[in-house]
This record gives C-alpha cells, structure tokens and sequence, in this order.
RNA sequence: GGCCCCUUCGUCUAGCGGCCUAGGACGCUGGCCUCUCACGCCGGUAACACGGGUUCGAACCCCGUAGGGGUCACCA
C-alpha cells in the first residue's frame, strides 16, 4: 500500500474559517489514522490578500486547535516556474494550445450566448489553428492563453469513485476547454493545485463539496500529466439557517476560529463539535478524546448532506451554536482540573488577573475554586468574569441579584454586619461552622435561613446565584468574607 | 438556465428491506435533588419532502416531482 499523504491548502484570507477548519482537521485525522503525513501548503497565488499577517492567522489557528502537520508550510508561488512549465510540457504533448481571444472576444461571445439563453463553453477557435498560423500570431507578439483541450470522444466521459459521494461522472462534452495559464504567464489555480498535488504525491485529496466541478477537469489534468490520480472524498459544506453559505462577510466573526479562542472556548471541544457537523461514528457517541477520534475516523462515514451552523443571530443567551457551546461545557466541566487551570492561567495573564501565588502557595486553593465554580460556566473567559469574585476585589454586583436578595429584605442592611461579627469571631472558618452561625441568626431573626444565606451570597460573590454558600464562603475567605459583609450597607443605597 | 451533489425531529445525526409504534445528542420543557443557580438523574416535545413503482414487507431499492446546495472566469 503507499503510503498515505494529504494536504490542506488554504489560500490566506487573515483568519482561519471554521470550515477550512473541519477541512484540515478531516486530513489530519486521516493522515493520523493511517500513519500518513499532512501537507500544509499555502495558496498564496492572490497576492493582493497573502500578507503575512493572513498566514500567521491561519498557522495560529491551526496551532491553536492541535492541527499539527508534517510537511510545509510550503507556497504556491514559489512553484510558478513549475506550473508554467508543466503547461507547456501539455502543449508540445498536444493536450494543450494557445489561444489568443481576447478576453472582450469572449466576454462578448458569452453575452451573446446568455441573450439567446444559448450554453456558452469556449468554442475553441484557437484549437483548430495551424502551426502556421500560432506561430504568424506569435511573430506579431499577440498575447496568448494556454488552454487545455478536451478530448471529446462521442460519449465520452470522466468518472471517478468519490469516497464521500460512490460514482459521480460527468460527461466531456459538458468541459470546455479550460484556461490553465494566463495571458500575463501566470498559471490559474486549476493547474497550479494539481502539479503541486503531483510533486507533493498527494494520494487523497479530501476537501469541500465546493470543488466538485473542479474534479473532472483535473483528473483530465493528471490523466495529461502521466500522473496518478489521487482519491477524492468530497465533504459537505456547512450552511447557515437560510442555507447560505456561511462567510465572514455575511456572518461576521463567528466563522473565525480566533473568534472562539477569544471566548474562552477550550480548543480540542471546538475540534470535537466541527468534527461531528459531517460525520458520524456510527454509534451514539459524541465526545472523543484524540486517540479514540482518530480510530473511529473513516472518510466512508463522512454525510453526503450538507449541515447548517445553527446559529441565530441577536440570542444572546447562544452567541454561537447551542451545541458547539454544550459540547465545551461538557469539557469544561470533565477535564482532569490541572488542564482547565492550565487554560485559565493564559487567560487570567492576559487579563491581569493572574497571581503567581497560584501556581505555587495557593495552587491547591486555585484549583479548589475552580473546581467549585466551573460547573455552572460556558468558557473559560467565564472565570473572570462571572467568577471574578473569588480572584478579585473590584467585581460587580448583578443588578437582579441585589434587587431579588437584598433590597427585597431591608432588614439586611443592618443584619449583615452582625453576621460579619459573628464570622469574624470563628476560630475556624470551615463550611460546617459558617452554616452553623448563619442558620442560627435567621433562626433569632426569625427568618428563612435562605433570606441570610442569599444576602450574603451577592453580597460576597455579587451574583444572584452560585454554588453551595458555605463552600463559596471557605474560597473566598474569612477576611474577605467579613471585609465585604461589613460593607452591605452601601448596596443599598 | 446547463451540469453536478443532496433531502430523517428546530439543529447535529443513527438507520444501509423485516429488530422502527424511527434511536441518540443539543435546544425547549415537566420533575427529583436543594440555601440559590448549575451539574447530575428521571420524564416529555418533535422528523422519514411529495407521488408512483419493486417486494409478502420500504426511512432504507428504482423512477418521477418539488425543494435546497454547489459550480459554470485569464478567482482560489
């Protein structure tokens, strides 16, 4: 068997798109499947939108996500040479000719064509001219495309077994005769993607749906070139709720990876939901470590249908798709505590939250807390924020919050610096002894024990809810605890 | 419009002729737990696009229709 070489060649447009994305990631989990190696290969050919800046961006967000490979990054242009000479090896081979319509030739032959609802494919002029004649052409320093000429047998047709998709044939009659190089020398992408394809012995092109009608056309190409052809599995694309294809433009940010590492999404859960916008395991489970995602990967179970990035704009309860935030809270809550500190600690840094305390003194603290609180939140940007409270002093108090558990229950004002003497005096500041003195005055009060414990729950964490309130009291701390409980009285105000 | 691809709950999907009164997950929702919220657990809601065949039997096979998507450049 050879060996087993794929590629993902994004072109830089700044960012990586979740769905070149799920493209790389479907190559990567084949060439890890079957010990094969994964070419990273910039099509860098628009020099007007490669800047280096595009590059990092996509080099940066495959990183991110764990997308390693073992080849590249190699760039198109470097091979322009190549390409151009390929083409003219198809010319002097009689696979290829030069053409020399002008582009408002054609431009206005296909204008006619459209009027009078007529298909219009090349109608390959330049393909019956003599020697004779290209060369008179030549000599007066016409400009020239080169084209690659389809030989157009009667029933003649270019099928090839697809591994998403089984057959899928075309007719020849249906493929003009294609541009490969420009008038300006340059190659077009057509040819460019299968030479490199060749000297990279690409062996399974796996890539989206979108370059289906590109695959007839090349595989004519390789058939040219003397090349093998490659194995083609071509992936769905994924839509959003009107069945548009989803791009930055139109949909904005959230199509960026960056945009998820930013919130806080933890990477390897944002690799297992694209992975299943797709495929399937066959089976009912959804949440994969590496090691299991790569055995249970098979090209043959990728869908056939294309799938909608269920994302509704203005909710801002889902500020991506539902299920792509399930399956990292899934994460968030599961991960061995070490992997979430190690993902919060990067985040706390570029916040000026982080203590080095935490990684040293007050690590088993650090990790306690998180653990106490993680339950309840989306992303790992959530601890500074609706966490904030157990990591700093200056957080906010939810508006709800102080409206529901304090202002409803005056009394509270004067209630809550007592507590705080009464915590202050404990010589032992654990949860049993917190619950103990806290039950005790609302039974003096003769209140409901939550009436105490909710007040001083917003009072400590700002929050209307949170987890266990003894527990919380323990995190933060008998200092802290008194300090903020001493000053209730300014809430409510 | 031509060509190509696709069509199971709102969304992601299982299903490859009988195990389907169609399963799971997310979402939504009822309940349990409880100091609140979340987690967790138990339950509910909701789909085979339509019409013909083939077959003893069809979500699964065939043919139409409808709908959706992709692509038709000297872009990639």
């Amino acid at each position: 068997m050879t060996e087993v070489r794929v590629r993902f060649p994004p072109s830089p447009t700044g960012y990586l798109h979740i769905g070149g994305a799920r493209t790389a990631l479907y190559n990567w989990l084949f060439a890890k499947k079957h010990n094969g190696k994964l070419v990273l290969r910039i099509e860098d050919t628009d020099a007007e939108r490669s800047t280096q800046a595009s590059i990092d961006g996509i080099i940066e967000g495959l990183e991110w996500l764990g997308i390693t490979w073992d080849e590249g990054p190699y760039f198109q242009t470097e091979f322009a040479a190549e390409h151009v000479a390929r083409a003219h090896q198809l010319i002097r081979s009689g696979h290829a000719y030069k053409c020399f319509c002008t582009k408002e030739e054609l431009d206005q032959k296909r204008d006619l064509a459209q009027e009078a609802k007529r298909e219009y494919g090349y109608d390959g002029a330049c393909r019956r001219l003599g020697a004779a004649e290209v060369a008179e052409r030549e000599a007066r320093g016409l400009p020239y495309v080169v084209r690659f000429k389809v030989e157009r047998e009667a029933g003649g047709e270019v099928s090839f077994e697809d591994r998403v998709l089984g057959v899928v044939a075309r007719s020849l009659h249906d493929i003009e005769d294609f541009v490969i190089v420009r008038s300006n020398g340059q190659p077009l992408y057509l040819l460019s993607n299968v030479v490199d394809d060749i000297r990279d012995r690409i062996s399974h092109v796996i890539r989206g749906q979108d370059h289906l009608g590109n695959t007839a056309k090349q595989i004519l190409l390789y058939r040219a070139l003397g090349a093998p052809v490659p194995v083609f599995a071509h992936m769905p694309l994924t839509l959003d709720l009107n069945k548009a294809k989803i791009s930055k433009r139109s949909h904005g940010e959230i199509v960026a990876v960056q945009f998820y590492q930013q919130r806080g999404f933890i990477p390897w859960a944002l690799a297992n939901f694209l992975v299943l916008l797709g495929w399937s395991p066959g089976d009912d489970r959804e949440i994969f470590s590496r090691e299991e995602l790569i055995e249970a990967f098979t090209l043959e179970r990728i869908n056939r249908s294309n799938s909608i990035f269920n994302y509704k704009k203005d909710d801002p309860k889902f500020f991506t798709d539902p299920k792509a935030i399930s399956i990292n809270e899934h994460y968030l809550r599961t991960l061995p505590i070490e992997e979430v500190a190690g993902l919060v600690e990067a985040d706390f840094k570029a916040k000026g939250l982080w203590r080095e305390g935490y990684a040293g003194a007050e690590r088993a603290w650090f990790l306690a807390t998180l653990d106490l609180v993680r339950s309840r939140f989306h992303t790992i940007a959530d601890f500074a924020t609706l966490g904030r409270a157990y990591f700093a002093d200056d957080f906010e108090f939810e508006e709800a919050a102080v409206r529901k558990n304090l202002l409803k229950f005056p009394e509270l004002k004067e209630w809550l610096p007592q507590l705080a003497d009464r915590l202050a005096a404990l010589s032992d500041f654990t949860p049993e002894a917190t619950e103990a003195v806290m039950r005790e005055l609302a039974e003096e009060l003769k209140v409901k024990p939550g009436v105490v414990i909710n007040g001083v729950r917003t009072v400590v964490t700002g929050r209307l809810a949170g987890p266990s309130m003894f527990e919380v009291l323990t995190a933060i701390g008998q200092q802290r605890v008194v300090a903020r409980l001493r000053r209730a009285g300014e809430l409510f105000d």
